[in-house]
DNA sequence: TAATTTTTCTATAAGTCTATAGACTGCGCG
DNA sequence: CGCGCAGTCTATAGACTTATAGAAAAATTA
């Protein structure tokens, strides 16, 4: 009767991920215990390894599932033809939304993923790595369709966005109060144009 | 004899702080043992108390070691008459370069302080607003001279000047190949200007 | 209702970790 | 020379952790 692992199972399971995802973004990795997630999800310690084989991979799923839509959200974005304005405030949006709507896991995968041993790392890796290829070759393309100047640095571009977004995110996380879609209008305005008024027509330094 | 609490102690303490830095850097607070600090120093996991009264207390101290300088920069970056392109490029530079120069303490203090109590971390907080206000401070005297657009959110544009350092911060402690002052001119230059071509005839700075 | 399976519980082995106590070592100084 | 102290060491108590095993309870099926 366990073909396909009951859709009961399934649904504790993701109730489970959620419970280590708060606990871990609350305590971090080491400080949280298999007492403190088992806690949180309403179990006892000892029935939280009916989920998980062990702490860790509690942490490898965790993290998956707190990057996963949103990978998946930038391929949509980097194959969308729009112009570079859109598409950055899309991604902007895209990468401040996750941290409100759904979870504390997107900020566990980034503040905990360095504790898992390299074996199961890849899989997020080759997730990352793959959003900031998408997000580089945003930068690319408008550098090419004139959009943005000759020789710019796409790399360093895009880890920028996702810096500045990281940085706001673990803010927005930390302060429920936090107007997210203000933050996203400042986040993207700042990217676009910095801080000196790019079309003012008087512009006096002092 | 313990009247100045020999400079030989001062000098051990402070590679003690050191050593805690770079363990909890390396494997986050909770991960980090008593017995990995006492090794990096190279003595016994015992002999550690002699410098710390708790590991919690190691905490605290790196982090403050971590922040002391770097607020005292801004101290003094504040109070110098600059226009705002120039203190602006000095915050950066001051903010990056203390995560090349001598310690893994400011990442530490970034990514662990809030595992301290909050009876101890008043004096980090206190030092953080200070660091926060004085940079404030900046942006609003350059809107006061006409620097910048009036009515520009200036706690929003600290907090993103704070959020991006510490993003490439992050970066530049992961990887000691990258050029500092590069990444210090690139970020300046997106905080002033944005990823756009600005308004007018431009300066290339590749 | 009885049989079977899924889920949770209790108990515990085996290990790690912090912090303390008291002994040891080497150095400066009277 | 030998006292005293700074600094380090060893050893260990006591607490806490992860993961496992097997019993119990709950749910499902016949």
């Amino acid at each position: 009767m366990q073909n396909p692992e009951s859709p009961k199972y399934q649904q504790q399971k993701r109730s489970a991920i959620r419970a280590a995802a708060a606990v871990f973004a609350r305590k971090g990795f080491h400080g949280a215990s298999t007492t403190d997630i088992a806690t949180e999800l309403g179990i006892k310690q000892g029935s939280l390894y009916y989920y998980f084989k062990s702490k860790e991979e509690a942490l490898a799923e965790v993290c998956l599932y707190g990057i996963r839509d949103y990978v998946q959200r930038m391929e949509e974005i980097a194959r969308s033809e729009q112009p570079f304005e859109a598409r950055l405030l899309a991604t902007v949006t895209s990468h401040l939304s996750s941290y409100r709507e759904k979870n504390e896991a997107l900020k566990v995968h980034n503040d905990e993923r360095l504790y898992l041993p390299e074996i199961k790392r890849i899989k997020l890796k080759q997730l990352g790595s793959q959003y900031r290829e998408r997000l580089e070759g945003i930068f690319e393309d408008a550098v090419a369709s004139g959009a943005l100047r000759e020789g710019m640095d796409c790399h360093f571009a895009a880890q920028s966005v996702i810096g500045m977004c990281n940085a706001w995110g673990e803010l927005i996380v930390r302060d429920p109060e936090l107007d997210v879609f203000d933050v996203i209008r400042k986040v993207t305005d700042l990217l676009l144009n910095g801080f000196t008024p790019a079309s003012a027509p008087d512009s006096q330094t002092s």
